[in-house]
DNA sequence: GCAAAAGTGTTTTGGATACACCCATGT
DNA sequence: ACATGGGTGTATCCAAAACACTTTTGC
C-alpha cells in the first residue's frame, strides 16, 4: 500500500471590486500537505493565516468536503470568508471572479460547489459578517447580498427585513460620501447563528 | 512521519420501530479501512452493501465530513437512508435510537450532526423517499416526518402541502387494515430533487 | 353498532412583495 | 440649483396555520 498524501485546499472569498472573488495562488487554489495528526479546522486556519499574512480572528470558516485523487491523494476542502479585501502584493495571488471561472481550471466544480455552499449559508445564518468590515451602511450590506445571490433586491423591503432579525445596531458613524451622509451600522454579535435571512 | 490510517464511517439510518435509528456494530459505528485512490462515495456504497447485505440501489448516501484522530487516523464520514428496516440476523448488529444515545458513546457527536443534517436534507429535498418503502399511505409519511423532526403535524395541513408539491402520484392500491382501507403513493421519481417541504 | 383510522374545506393570519417620493449633502 | 444616494410607509397577495366532522372498514 501506497504512502497516502494527505492536504488541505482553501477557498478564500471575499468581496472585491464589487464581485464575489476567490483568492488563487498561481492560478490555483491554496493547496497545502498536512499531517493530520491535530483538529483539521485548526490546520486550516493556520494555513490561512501563513498564506495570506492576516491573522484569523473570527472568520468563519468551514469544513466543505473531502476528495480523493489518483495517486493515494486525499484533500479536505475548507472554505474561509474574508473582510476587508485588498489587492494582493506578491506577485503569485489573485482575485478571481467566481462567476467567470474558466472551464479549463482544475478546481473549478469545488469552487462551484464552494459558491452553493456559502449561499446556502449566507440564506439562513447570519455569517456574512464574516464578509463585511466592522461598521457598514445598510446599502453596503444589501449590495453583499445582492453580489452573492446575483440578484437585485428592493431597498424598504429589504431594509425591513433585516432590521426585524433584529442583529444589527446602529453606531454613532456617519459613511461621509459626495452625497447625504448614511447611517452606519454593525453586528450586535459576530458568531454564527442560525437566522433565517431570505425566504 | 507516520503511516496514515485512512477510513470510512458510515451513519445508517432507518425508521425502526416508530422511531428513527442507527445501525451500530458492536456498539459502534460502521467504520472500514480504505484506501483512497478511487471515488469515495462509490467506496462507501461497496462498505455499505458488503456490510448490511444490501444492495445499494438508489439508497440516498451523502458525505457529512472529515474528521482526524490522534493517530494520524483520516475518517470520511457518511450517512445512507435504508427503506424497509428489519431486524438484524446477525448478533453484533443492532439499531439504536438516536434520541437516545449514551453520552458515553464515542459517536455521539458525529451521530448527532448526522441527525441534524439529515433533517436538514429532508426539510428542503424529497429524499425522504429513500427511508420509506416503494408505496405507503399518506399517514405513513406524515408518520415519517414527525419521527424525524420529533414534532406533531396536522393532517389535512400535511396532506394539501405534501400533494401539492407534485412528487406523489397514487398507486391502484390500498392499504388494508382493521380499519378504512387507505390510499397508497408512491414518489414519482426516487432521484434527490431540491423541494422545500417544509416552511 | 361501535371502535379506529381515512379522508376532506374554509377561515384567519402573518410575512413577502410591489411600489414612489422626499431628504441631506457636495459641487 | 442640481445631481446623487439615503431614507421612509402602505396596500396587496399568498402561503401557513388553525380547526372538526363524515366515511369506510373490521369486529
Amino acid at each position: 500500500m501506497n504512502q497516502i498524501t494527505f492536504s488541505i485546499k482553501i477557498v478564500i472569498f471575499g468581496i472585491y471590486d464589487n464581485q464575489l472573488m476567490v483568492l488563487l495562488r498561481n492560478n490555483r487554489l491554496i493547496d497545502q500537505a498536512v499531517r493530520p495528526d491535530t483538529s483539521l479546522d485548526e490546520v486550516a486556519k493556520q494555513i490561512f493565516s501563513t498564506v495570506t499574512d492576516i491573522p484569523v480572528k473570527n472568520n468563519y470558516i468551514e469544513q466543505l468536503y473531502t476528495v480523493t485523487g489518483k495517486q493515494n491523494e486525499v484533500s479536505v476542502v475548507y472554505y474561509v470568508l474574508l473582510p476587508e479585501t485588498t489587492a494582493p502584493t506578491e506577485p503569485e495571488f489573485r482575485w478571481k471572479n467566481t462567476s467567470d471561472i474558466s472551464k479549463t481550471m482544475e478546481d473549478i466544480e469545488v469552487i462551484h460547489y464552494a459558491v452553493q455552499r456559502l449561499q446556502w449559508k449566507i440564506e439562513y445564518t447570519n455569517i456574512i459578517y464574516s464578509l463585511l468590515p466592522q461598521t457598514f451602511t445598510l446599502t453596503q450590506l444589501q449590495t453583499a447580498y445582492e453580489i452573492i445571490f446575483q440578484k437585485t433586491l428592493d431597498k424598504r423591503n429589504f431594509r425591513k427585513k433585516i432590521l426585524s432579525l433584529d442583529f444589527l445596531e446602529a453606531t454613532n458613524k456617519k459613511y461621509i460620501g459626495s452625497t447625504r451622509p448614511a447611517q452606519m451600522y454593525r453586528f450586535k454579535k459576530r458568531k454564527p447563528v442560525i437566522v433565517k435571512v431570505f425566504s
